[in-house]
DNA sequence: CTTAAAGTGTAAATATTTTGTAAAGAAATG
DNA sequence: CATTTCTTTACAAAATATTTACACTTTAAG
């Protein structure tokens, strides 16, 4: 997991990164926050963003960052009052500490907030089937599956929203193919239905949603 | 939305219920906790927990909640030392604010954390209907009904617009359909209503606005 | 009170949209 | 260049949406 850490201070950075790289977390820390969201993309899992910061305000990089993701984001100021925290969360902030604070208290907001949004971001296990996002692997009933490389994209996608409806146009944004063929996703739908052993009519597991897409029954 | 609140401290309970119950939310206030586990269910959306409590203490409360439920829980405690917000953490708390805080503090936390989970946890009751838009589905009394897309947005339209009167003109235009014919919309109605145990004559749920369109009663 | 006019309900027929998948072609891989 | 994977084409089948048609209900005019 990679936490994105903005802070100027490069002392207290260094204090963070070295706390938070204890708890099982990759720290990238930026002092610049116009590199930070240049940097910026789905590979980080949360942002830790100081509020008193060079070249823009910090409210101005939590605005930004709203603008283009929802990644959580936990605002670390020294600038502590009411009226900054009111700021903070109506700029979509997830949680705010007042320093100076014990890092620990940072790594437990971090913890509570990343557990809570789990569970659409990677599971191991959804019903009968085992993913193992490492090896790029699901198992059905511990029976490896061979899927190719869009099918295990997508099987993965349905499985880590599981019964959420997933339209066709958010398989192929998914898939970072935005203008693909809906056939083609149909397709491949098909041929994971007969690897998984489900079929069109009386689905087990792919459920086809007339109109909308598709649904995972997990 | 509801939230539900334990507190002993009456004041303080009056206080927060007040103050929360300002900003859209239905608070159920809770003196005593075993009745609050007693009460809890999957209509609530947040627990505001304080620790100090009579009969049992409010980690246990906690963790007790934990075993059923991930029911985002905010702690609110008088006992604001690193070591209880540890253990508060580690048995599952979303959140932890020390007393004496600003009820604004309170409020913003409970936004934050509503606003991350919504589209993970996305349930609404109206009358004896669930919705969960994520699945697309509509639940009578628990049980799903099976509707079709266009009947699905019509009918989701009519909870939306509970005890209001909508024309086939609305239902039309919201179905982007604009110039669909009213004997379309009609037949619509009355698969719905076949679905739901409804009839034209005598309707419980969708009744007929003559001359202008239906209403749902809520 | 009667009756015509306007509105509604719904079964059945028809039209339309969407889906499944085989097979062919294109692109990537090695 | 042979093999594997991905996409498109094409068409049948399935599911849904709409219209038609007519009985029924409500309203309002005479």
């Amino acid at each position: 997991m990679k936490i994105m850490l903005i802070e100027d201070d490069l002392d207290m950075q260094k204090l963070l990164k070295e706390y938070i790289s204890n708890y099982d977390y990759e720290v990238e820390a930026f002092e610049k926050p116009l590199n930070a969201l240049d940097t910026l993309d789905d590979t980080y899992s949360l942002v830790v963003l100081d509020l008193m910061l060079p070249q823009i305000d910090g409210f101005d990089v939590c605005k930004k960052i709203r603008k283009v993701s929802s990644i959580p984001i936990i605002i670390s100021s020294a600038r502590g009052n009411l009226g900054d925290k009111v700021v903070a969360y109506e700029y979509g902030a997830d949680d705010f500490l007042a320093k100076p604070y014990d890092p620990k208290e940072l790594i437990m907001k971090i913890n509570a907030i990343l557990k809570r949004i789990k569970g659409t971001t990677s599971k191991r296990y959804v019903g009968e089937f085992e993913i193992d996002e490492n090896k790029m692997e699901i198992l059905q009933d511990g029976h490896l599956i061979e899927l190719t490389k869009v099918e295990y994209k997508i099987f993965l996608f349905l499985l880590n929203n599981s019964d959420k409806i997933v339209s066709r146009a958010m398989i192929a944004n998914h898939l970072g193919d935005e203008y693909s063929s809906e056939r083609a996703i149909d397709m491949h739908i098909s041929k994971i239905r007969n690897k998984i052993f489900d079929n069109s009519k009386s689905a087990k597991f792919i459920k086809s949603v007339w109109g909308v897409g598709y649904k995972f029954i997990g």
